[in-house]
DNA sequence: TTATATAAGACAAATAACATCTTAATTGTT
DNA sequence: AACAATTAAGATGTTATTTGTCTTATATAA
């Protein structure tokens, strides 16, 4: 495994979401680059995976954004992140038996086995609603989108 | 993190070591390469890192080959990994604080911090008497080097 | 109908992982 | 001393992955 740029911008994106949309408000896919720093074409594929997953909305058109279609109580990082990422898994072995002999039999793999259980509990605990009362997600303190929201001309 | 095909290679590398040559006996790297299904030239490297970082020795010219250089009842998994891949880490916000905002007073990277604490004691734990009193390290069952050992020519 | 948004996927660039090759250097053996 | 066996060191090449951009299409509100 490994948290790629990927998915660290797809937990700002939620993050984001659950911030100032969280009432079912859509955010701009601009606004959302904007706040967590993310390119914005590369944001539209993030998005377009997490929509897959069902745990965000596209709304297109004129007045269009994002929006969480889950309740923050309920979305927790694993999910956000296994969405970019796949499954997560630390080595190949576990995943890919082909990949070496012995496959079951190993004792490195059983280890393996239990970090990668361990690591995916720890993720499957946090919500983000956790997360939002702990505040900030690599992001600036300051309320967001305050000066470049509703109004641009 | 993931624990690249080097990493995973390393501890082939160290169980072989471990199984074989824990009396002190040197083999010849070759016979490792074989026995990890490790292209040798790849192992080279390798071996190299694990010596620097006084897991193995490295015996030059004729008969010569490697050898650990800990016994396998203080040698761990993590220190084995982590000679090869750095140190673990989950994503880059925990080891390069440059590069994201608010660094520090960020709810998200607090679960990372733990999530990566909690691997590495997990890997830090097992160590590779462990692992050799269980056998196998995604590696053939059958007694190793048998038939390639002592004498070529 | 027009302006504002995003969709979708092709494309390009950068990075990292994996592997090999070549030219030394080292050591035991004769 | 010379030779054969063996690894060192590092340059180089290949492939895969990640990151990012661009273009053309589509959807929606006004």
């Amino acid at each position: 495994m490994r948290l790629t740029r990927a998915g660290e911008y797809a937990v700002r994106c939620v993050m984001c979401l659950a911030r100032n949309g969280s009432a079912g408000n859509v955010v701009r896919k601009h606004d959302v680059a904007a706040y967590g720093n993310i390119p914005p074409h590369f944001l539209a594929k993030i998005a377009q995976q997490l929509s897959r997953a069902g745990i965000i909305e596209i709304l297109q058109g004129a007045r269009g954004g994002y929006r969480l279609a889950v309740p923050p109580e309920k979305l927790t990082l694993l999910e956000v992140i296994e969405a970019i990422i796949g499954e997560i898994f630390l080595n190949d072995c576990v995943v890919r038996p082909e990949s070496c002999r012995a496959s079951s039999a190993c004792a490195v793999n059983n280890v393996w086995l239990q970090a990668r259980d361990q690591l995916r509990q720890t993720l499957a605990q946090v919500t983000f609603a956790k997360l939002l009362e702990e505040e900030s997600c690599c992001i600036l303190q300051s309320s967001p989108l305050q000066d470049k929201a509703e109004n641009t001309l």
